[in-house]
DNA sequence: TGCCGAACCTGAAAGC
DNA sequence: TGCTTTCAGGTTCGGC
């Protein structure tokens, strides 16, 4: 399942291959997956057609690709993104926003190469010698998909998201939630604030992308596991200190996912190559029900892992060195 | 206003 | 063997 290191490695694996090229066509063989673009297909279509993708951007789990509507077609090829953007000149208005969901997979394709069976949008790509030029959208649960959205000014004047050139505007469907914990400008003070601010638990709250973006559960029992902290524990009563350890456990987890390449446990998560990643094997909470506790068993105890549900989803924690709060309070 | 749960969706695995 | 049920979970939206 796709979170932020997954799709920061398709952001940078798609930058490689996007920048500078225009959109000369596009499928949409199935059009569930851009259901939110309100306009339907044919405005979806006339939105992308000869123009000139300028990045790849993330905040979160969101992807977009600001667009440079004013190119003529086909002279996208070799043009330089860094010096396209001139101010209050050619700025882009608007940008294709992709999110993964579930299942989501942004492909790089060679013409000639089948259509995957769940191929759901094509973007052809102006050519250019040894690149492919389909961008395929392939989504098994269809609960990602792309759409066309407004470029708007970020609130606090920074970069809108993380991509190879920082804009201050964000893509308009990413602008309600908040930074993410790998991004420079994510404040901890902001973080903290929100956090305190509500009256729920705590997995809860890092679920919720207006308080913390890209976390998913996967990454969430695992931060949660490395601060020793339960998923049930009241909002409202975590300490600056449980926080920050918090904090600093979803980056260690999210940057050692990113080197290993994501968190793949079957074929439904792969980056724009088509390639899996590795982290799974380095997972000390999600998914080991039944199997001892890594921490506790080193210093000589046996505790085992469980697993309950929660919001619809399955949280795994260790009951000795991730204690229940009672009443959600300690 | 803000919290919470249902709904969306498909395929693999388990159960019968 | 084949049918049915369960499970996986990110985001949005409606109900309370």
């Amino acid at each position: 399942m796709p979170e932020l290191p997954e799709v920061e490695v398709v952001r940078r694996g798609l930058a490689r291959w996007v920048r500078g090229r225009t959109i000369t066509g596009v499928d949409v063989p199935d059009p569930r997956s851009i259901r939110r673009h309100a306009l339907g297909t044919e405005d979806f279509i006339g939105n992308l057609e000869h123009a000139t993708v300028m990045d790849v951007v993330r905040r979160g789990k969101f992807l977009w690709m600001p667009l440079n509507m004013s190119s003529p077609a086909g002279t996208g090829i070799g043009s330089d993104p860094a010096t396209a953007f001139v101010p209050g000149g050619n700025v882009p208005k608007v940008a294709l926003m992709a999110h993964l969901g579930m299942s989501g997979q942004l492909l790089m394709q060679d013409p000639d190469v089948p259509d995957e069976k769940h191929l759901k949008v094509r973007i052809r790509l102006s050519a250019v010698n040894g690149m492919p030029e389909q961008l395929r959208f392939v989504d098994q649960r269809i609960f990602g998909g792309l759409f066309v959205t407004s470029m708007i000014p970020t609130v606090d004047g920074g970069p809108g998201g993380l991509g190879e050139t920082p804009l201050p505007e964000i893509a308009e469907e990413a602008s309600h939630i908040a930074r993410d914990p790998l991004d420079p400008f994510f404040s901890f003070d902001a973080f903290y604030r929100k956090v305190k601010g509500r009256k729920t638990g705590l997995k809860r709250a890092l679920l919720d992308q207006s308080v913390i973006s890209g976390i998913g559960n996967i990454y969430a029992d695992e931060a949660l596991w490395r601060s020793r902290l339960h998923y049930a524990r009241a909002t409202d009563t975590l300490r600056r200190a449980d926080a920050e350890r918090l904090v600093e456990a979803v980056k260690d987890v999210m940057n050692a996912a990113l080197a290993a390449g994501g968190t793949s446990f079957d074929s439904l998560y792969v980056n724009v190559n088509g390639d899996s990643g590795y982290f799974a094997r380095s997972l000390n909470a999600y998914g080991r029900a039944g199997e001892l506790c890594g921490r506790c068993e080193a210093i000589g105890l046996h505790s085992v892992m469980k697993r309950e549900q929660f919001m619809n989803r399955s949280s795994y924690t260790c009951p000795v060195c991730q204690p229940r709060p009672r009443n959600g309070r300690w």
